[in-house]
DNA sequence: ACCTGAACACCGTTCAAGT
DNA sequence: ACCTGAACACCGTTCAAGT
């Protein structure tokens, strides 16, 4: 097979990412990679530093496709939309979030920081301040990255599994009614579910607490307060 | 050197645990594990039926450690407790979390189910119906989630980390406050602190949107809908 | 019953060598 | 300038062999 031109970079992540999409991040080997593209393995470092590189690439690439938000809309709906064409243009390319959760890859491109750019303002807009900012950001982020772990997990084993259906089916059937009582009343609830409009719900039960903390003002951000197993009547200061 | 009691699969998950909690998922090999246990990595498979079989074995156990709310407590706090004391448990072992996310361990044991029946019977007793607790329950773990892989990624890093954090000092240089204006704003306050308080403030926000949807009773239970992209004045069905 | 050595099929990466 | 072959230091796992 004679290839009229060369490899270049971008040549390498796209196929990356079309190989990572078939086989997830554990199936994206340099030597699997090379393969697809006609070449030995070694070829390719030619045109990119490592496989930490290439993992920071695709994430890059995934990161600046992200679509912002109109910037006149109100504060929560802006966080709304960035929030969730983050959510979409990752569970789009699964590997990116698996590689940044392993730290396989680090965002590290200032394009791919707009979106946050958008989010941060947002907040600010909406009267948190920078002691409120943080775990806001951070309950925002850890949703939005919770959910694409836990619905994607797997999502290499997805298309082989006959054999794992089967075993979770025993799995749930072993379920004692007596001592999982809610568990088990919840299971065809559970069961899977296009896993977008839930994410969409879940981000907006989060945007209600947002706005609820927003409007009670600075001191009183953050209801339901206290220390974890001590009961306590004092709401030590917030914010 | 002579051993004389034998191995056994408690003693294998003991020194996974350890092993894990030095080096991260990623130096936690049967090679090396079997190193700390003075003995060849074939001899584990005696105790243990693969490296799958270890990451299930630590997860179940660190599962089963999770404490359990006060039966008695009003919903919310039970809420609160319930996913805060498996932020914890979690957080003491950074590798299951990321074993589950990676789908390199499933949970299997029904005993490790109970927090999430107490965290299901608590979102009935708030008054969600089956279609509601999925997305909700979706929520909570995935801030959970989401968390613990953010703040814990790079652990293993951590503590070589010299390099790496001039890295990210010189990343963060190059930041221009005419492109990011909030975003550089917020960067002193978004540097490192302790997780757990920001943890908990991001689930007493996400409790009081909770709390919010709950009272709004079922059909308005979500605030804030609409597609992504599209403006609306009007605000669909809200609290 | 428990452990080992050799082997197989994989990894990422380096280095000298080819064109 | 670009690619390759051989090699190094790793993986998980199987299998026959040792005690």
């Amino acid at each position: 097979m004679t290839r009229r031109e060369p490899l270049n970079r971008e040549k390498v992540l796209d196929a990356a990412l079309a190989l990572a999409a078939e086989e997830g991040l554990k199936g994206l080997s340099m030597r699997k990679l090379a393969k697809t593209l006609g070449v030995e393995a070694m070829a390719l470092y030619n045109h990119v530093r490592n496989k930490t590189d290439i993992l920071d690439g695709i994430a890059e690439r995934v990161y600046s496709g992200i679509e912002r938000a109109d910037p006149d809309s109100p504060w929560p709906e802006r966080v709304r939309v960035t929030v969730l064409n983050t959510y979409r243009a990752l569970a789009a390319h699964p590997v990116v979030p698996m590689a940044l959760a392993t730290d396989e890859a680090n965002p590290n491109s200032l394009q791919a920081l707009l979106p946050l750019d958008d989010l941060v303002g947002a907040l600010y807009e909406a009267g948190f301040d920078d002691d409120g900012i943080r775990p806001t950001l951070g309950a925002l982020n850890s949703l939005v990255f919770g959910s694409l772990l836990l619905t994607t997990v797997g999502f290499t084993k997805a298309r082989k599994g006959e054999a794992e259906r089967e075993q979770d089916e025993r799995f749930l059937r072993r379920i004692d009614p007596a001592v999982l009582p809610n568990f088990s009343r919840a299971i065809p609830a559970l069961q899977a579910h296009d896993p977008e409009p839930d994410f969409m719900r879940a981000l907006d039960l989060l945007i209600s607490g947002l706005v609820a903390a927003a409007a009670s003002g600075p001191g009183t951000a953050w209801p339901l307060r206290g220390p974890a197993r001590r009961r306590r009547d004092r709401r030590p200061g917030s914010v």
